[in-house]
RNA sequence: GGAGAGAUGGGUGAGUGGCUGAAACCAACGGUUUGCUAAACCGUCGUACUCUGCAAAGGGUACCGGGGGUUCGAAUCCCCCUCUCUCCGCCA
């Protein structure tokens, strides 16, 4: 979430960065404002009677030490008037909190000056795009049939272990699901991210960390008889690692990955778009994180995607990269790229990852700081991760783009990981 | 799941009602000493909010796992919760 800071010192710059994200609300600011500076005031007026409490309460200790009683008792009866007044601020100090909490959770992260005004992803702006979309023709099979031929995808034996979007992967099309995860850690590592295996399942205060609660409660799985969260991507427990931390300014950026299925519920869905692999309740994917100085979080952002882009290329996989509008940007990002590759039997584009800059917003949920060297003071990291990557749709494009009269052509980087040229 | 023990600052660990935001030691940082290293010695060494101030700086409040209570006053007493450890049971 947005500190207060930020709020009360740029309001008008804050305003106008909401509006980019489509957040048109000024009363909700002007409201925060206002509880802020009451906040200021009563907690100033409850901790000036506080003192004078604990003023009183030594002074007691003394005259009861030398025996005072007598006077002792007349300052006992201050006291409590004192402590009546007291908790009635309190309280008051409390009610005021929580409401300026429960506001403050509702703004979004300010977009980036770079972020382009729009509405939907008809406004997202193409950055670049690499490689050749293979031409095909009439006779290009969709993945879900391809799946379905060389019997290496079964979603009709996913929705009877379990339900629709969980799919059986089998033999070859299990063995390339391994080659891949290990494809993308290698990466990962090979370009200094350090490997983490986390749990699965988070809990309460991961989920505000990151964000997911309380807005997007229903987008994952919870298991409500020990009030867990399945992990919608491995950016939650990743970056929790970090929440309540303060770090060196030195040790900046930690860069952290790691593989791990994710679970979603994707309620809504329908469609075409949740056709074969499209769109799954259970996926894997291998995420890159990184907690960055401010002053170096844009070009790490850079980086990741350079990262990114250097993985869809390896894949021989026709790309573009596209730097998302306001509207469709989410509630946690500053500046987001997505990463789109081409399946050229569907004959659309499929989002594969996703890299942004969370600038502080999650690092001020999740109390992630750090200590500048040179003057000891503590400031607000900066987050960012990205998919690197989601696997379901690199297969679909693989399976769909790589389709030979041989069979299933596997892109050289992944032959030693697979222990296979063609899935036939 | 049953029984017991415990949770204190970066770490170890003292502290059973006021002089304790918290001893001591270790680590870390700055310095003195030193040919260098080490040792020794001196100093610094939590976080958040807030007030005064242009600032430098100074003051206040809170925090000893979390929440509530007793009391003029709580790390210390009471209640609830969470977590950790040990033993038993179960088990990959």
């Amino acid at each position: 979430m947005l500190t207060i800071k930020q709020i009360t010192e740029n309001k008008e710059a804050v305003l106008e960065r909401l509006a980019v994200k489509n957040f048109k609300n000024p009363a909700l600011v002007d409201e925060i404002i206002e509880l802020d500076s009451n906040r200021k005031k009563i907690q100033f007026q409850g901790d000036s009677l506080q003192a004078e409490l604990n003023k009183i309460a030594k002074e007691i200790g003394g005259l009861m030490k030398s025996g005072k009683v007598q006077e002792a008792e007349q300052l006992k009866k201050r006291n409590t008037e004192i402590k009546e007044e007291t908790a009635k601020l309190n309280q008051e100090l409390a009610a005021t909190e929580e409401k300026l909490n429960s506001l403050l959770v509702q703004l979004p992260n300010l977009p980036h000056a770079s972020v382009p005004v729009g509405k939907s992803a008809e406004d997202n702006v193409v950055v670049r795009s690499g490689g050749e979309i293979p031409t095909l023709g009439e006779k290009a099979i969709p993945h879900w049939e391809l799946a379905k031929k060389f019997d290496i995808i079964d979603f009709e034996l996913g929705t009877k272990l379990t339900g629709a979007g969980f799919p059986v992967y089998k033999g070859k099309g299990a063995k390339l699901q391994r080659a891949l995860i290990n494809f993308f850690l290698e990466e990962a590592t090979a370009a200094g991210y350090r490997e983490f295996m986390p749990p699965l399942m988070v809990n309460e205060d991961s989920g505000f960390g990151t964000g997911q609660l309380p807005d997007k409660e229903g987008q994952m799985y919870h298991v409500t008889i020990d009030n867990f969260y399945l992990i919608p991507t491995a950016e939650v427990p990743v970056t929790n690692i970090f929440r309540d931390v303060i770090v060196s300014s030195s040790e900046l950026p930690i860069k952290a990955t790691a593989y791990t299925p994710c679970f979603r519920r994707e309620a809504g869905s329908y469609g075409k778009d949740v056709r074969g692999l499209n769109r799954l309740h259970q996926f894997d994917k291998v995420e890159i994180v990184q907690v960055a100085h401010p002053s170096k979080s844009y070009e790490i952002l850079e980086q990741m995607v350079a990262h990114v882009e250097g993985l869809v290329k390896k894949l021989g996989l026709p790309y573009r990269i596209l730097r998302l509008c306001g509207g469709d940007m989410s509630f946690t990002s500053a500046l987001t790229y997505d990463f789109e590759v081409f399946s050229s039997a569907q004959q659309r584009w499929l989002e594969v990852s996703s890299v942004s800059n969370f600038e502080s917003f999650q690092a001020n949920r999740l109390k992630l700081r750090f200590r500048e060297e040179a003057d000891k003071k503590t400031m607000l990291a900066h987050t960012l991760n990205g998919s690197a990557l989601a696997l379901p749709r690199i297969v679909a494009a693989l399976l769909e783009n790589n389709q030979t009269e041989k069979g299933i052509k596997l892109p050289e980087v992944l032959v030693p990981f697979a222990g296979f040229e063609y899935i036939d």
